[in-house]
DNA sequence: GTCTATACTTGGATAGAC
DNA sequence: GTCTATCCAAGTATAGAC
């Protein structure tokens, strides 16, 4: 709850403070995306960053605090991260193209399998689901701000609303990197991309200045 | 390990170990999908099964011998339940239609969650990883066998490979149900398959008697 | 086959020295 | 701000009475 709110009056870059919590955070997204919530106690974490247990509760307040924040850091990094890469895709099949690679970079780095293991781990606390929701925001908009411009474009368009697909693909990525991380093997869900970069080219040429305002 | 061999010789239907065996076996589903891997205790198990704590390494050796039975039972238990449903859909949109009732009774049942929350669970250790991937089999044979028969009169045969899409669509059940229950609320999953529905009948109309063989 | 009792381990959290 | 030490709660698992 208090923050610590003064940094040390050191000329060095950031040392102490700040460095303890990044280390805390850092430690807190490679024992969630390794061992999932049930493996990410306070031990695990401190002992991944190199310090002390008790640090936790002094800048966290709670061990599911340390967790939002790891799950805070993984959203923020990768949306400014992807954002740039995503927006300068001209077609659809450009843009699936762009989303393996934002997918399988998110594997490696293990920023997926976070918020996978966060969702998974709510489920023990209505408190905790809350807050978990309230940080899924920015992974929708994302989905949907990628995907805005070329929704008038197709000849789907009418038949699908942003928020639906939005949804429907955030569920999708999801889903795919957990089979993934259970099977250890990305190789069904990367061919899926493939299969979709094939169809969505068919679509750019279908969709080329054919706008269309049909309801389905 | 060693397995309990022998039914009580009482005349009365089945009293004694096999429905301690199935009260256990509810009990792991119930906190599965409650409160997921981590609320899944032998403790918290025993309770919802009105019995005692100690009987759970008797019966099953370990927590995660019993929520592996769980697994089981909800796997078998959902495919007898859905396997004629699902089958004696004639069009594609009737099996989307199909799927959604699936999908809506899954969420009831907390089928899917305890599919979930193995998945989750499984991270912490990679003797359960295995197990639970073992299981992910009939899952998805079921999607499998149940896009089969369409897969060759759409106009998206040949775009399409049945243990692909069988792959995405767990995925994505799998996704629609995480979020459903982090939101609490499944009316954005259900929207979806309405959607579908509608799209499906559009593939119905286009592909009636139109086989197609082309290859993407 | 089921229970009580208990040993042992791990985890969350706090107090207080430095 | 970080560490040591510690308390307490909860969990897994086993032994042994019934």
């Amino acid at each position: 709850m208090a923050k610590p709110g003064s940094k040390p009056g050191s000329g060095t870059t950031g040392s102490g403070a700040a460095e303890t919590r990044a280390a805390l955070i850092r430690g807190a997204i490679g024992a969630l995306s390794d061992t999932g919530y049930a493996g990410a106690s306070a031990r695990e974490i401190a002992r991944r960053a190199g310090c002390n247990q008790a640090l936790i509760f002094y800048h966290f307040g709670s061990v599911d605090g340390v967790l939002l924040a790891a799950l805070d850091e993984v959203s923020a990094e990768r949306l400014t991260k992807y954002q740039a890469a995503v927006q300068g895709s001209g077609t659809l099949s450009e843009l699936v193209k762009t989303a393996r690679s934002v997918f399988d970079e998110d594997l490696d780095r293990g920023y997926v399998a976070v918020l996978a293991a966060m969702i998974a781990g709510a489920q023990s606390s209505p408190a905790l689901g809350a807050e978990v929701a309230a940080r899924l925001g920015p992974w929708r908009e994302f989905a949907a701000e990628s995907l805005q411009p070329f929704l008038g474009s197709t000849p789907l368009a009418g038949m699908i609303r942003g928020e639906e697909i939005a949804h429907a693909i955030v569920a999708l990525y999801l889903g795919l990197e957990m089979l993934a991380s259970l099977d250890g093997d990305r190789a069904a869900a990367l061919a899926l991309f493939d299969r979709a970069r094939r169809a969505a080219s068919l679509l750019d040429m279908l969709g080329a200045g054919s706008r269309q305002e049909g309801s389905l």
